[in-house]
DNA sequence: CTGACGATTCACT
DNA sequence: GTGAATCGTCAGC
């Protein structure tokens, strides 16, 4: 299992890197719970021209600054009050993409996955949805910024191969008008913990 | 300081 | 398909 390294998340093209995480798997050990996911599902938010990214217009806030940050660190949010969305910063400083981890297949420290979501057993809905998949892996605002260059948090390849790779259209971004059309969300066909949208009908299958 | 809202989830009809 | 939960963030005053 090789850890991705920092130019693996310096490249330009958000799209290509949300598709590229697919099949990639995101490890933490925070406090010695060890838990390990496959990237299932992913969606790109590019930089300062995409009107539904939080960076759009070049809008820096104390929130949103992470995002102008090199790429390979973490930008995690609060969505709804509730919900801590975990994403990958990408490209260089001061272009601010980063993807954002929609679904993970649990692999390691499921019974760590398990007492986070206050669950007995497994379901698929561990991991599915971004919400749920940080959850999941324990990742929380407090990691926002964190470097995935480290031991007890980042992102690995282990050679395995994605075959039926979707991508259609991203979801909750109606604000985003015209851009809500692009097709920047990718996904693992028919997988248990992709969300379960009317969007899914719609999407594509890449060659 | 205030009000409106969100890159969601889950239970329920 | 619909609606509530829940609170940090942000623009505006």
């Amino acid at each position: 299992m090789q850890k991705l390294k920092k130019e693996f998340y310096l490249q330009n093209d958000a799209a290509l890197l949300a598709r590229m995480l697919l099949g990639k798997i995101v490890v933490t050990d925070f406090n010695h719970q060890y838990t390990a996911a496959r990237i299932v599902e992913t969606e790109a938010y590019a930089g300062i021209f995409d009107r539904a990214s939080h960076a759009y217009n070049g809008r820096r806030t104390e929130r949103t600054e992470i995002m102008f940050d090199e790429g390979g660190i973490a930008y995690v949010y609060l969505c709804y009050g509730i919900h801590h969305m975990f994403n990958i910063v990408t490209n260089k400083k001061n272009r601010p993409d980063a993807v954002l981890i929609r679904g993970v297949e649990p692999l390691h420290g499921t019974e760590w996955m398990l007492s986070r979501c206050n669950k007995s057993k497994m379901d698929a809905s561990i991991g599915r949805g971004p919400g749920n998949a940080g959850k999941a892996l324990g990742i929380s605002r407090q990691h926002t910024g964190r470097s995935l260059l480290t031991n007890d948090f980042f992102i690995a390849d282990d050679g395995f191969e994605v075959n039926n790779i979707m991508t259609g259209k991203r979801i909750g971004i109606d604000y985003a008008g015209p851009h809500a059309l692009w097709l920047y969300r990718f996904f693992i066909k028919d997988h248990p913990q992709v969300t379960r949208h009317p969007f899914n009908k719609t999407a594509i299958e890449l060659l």
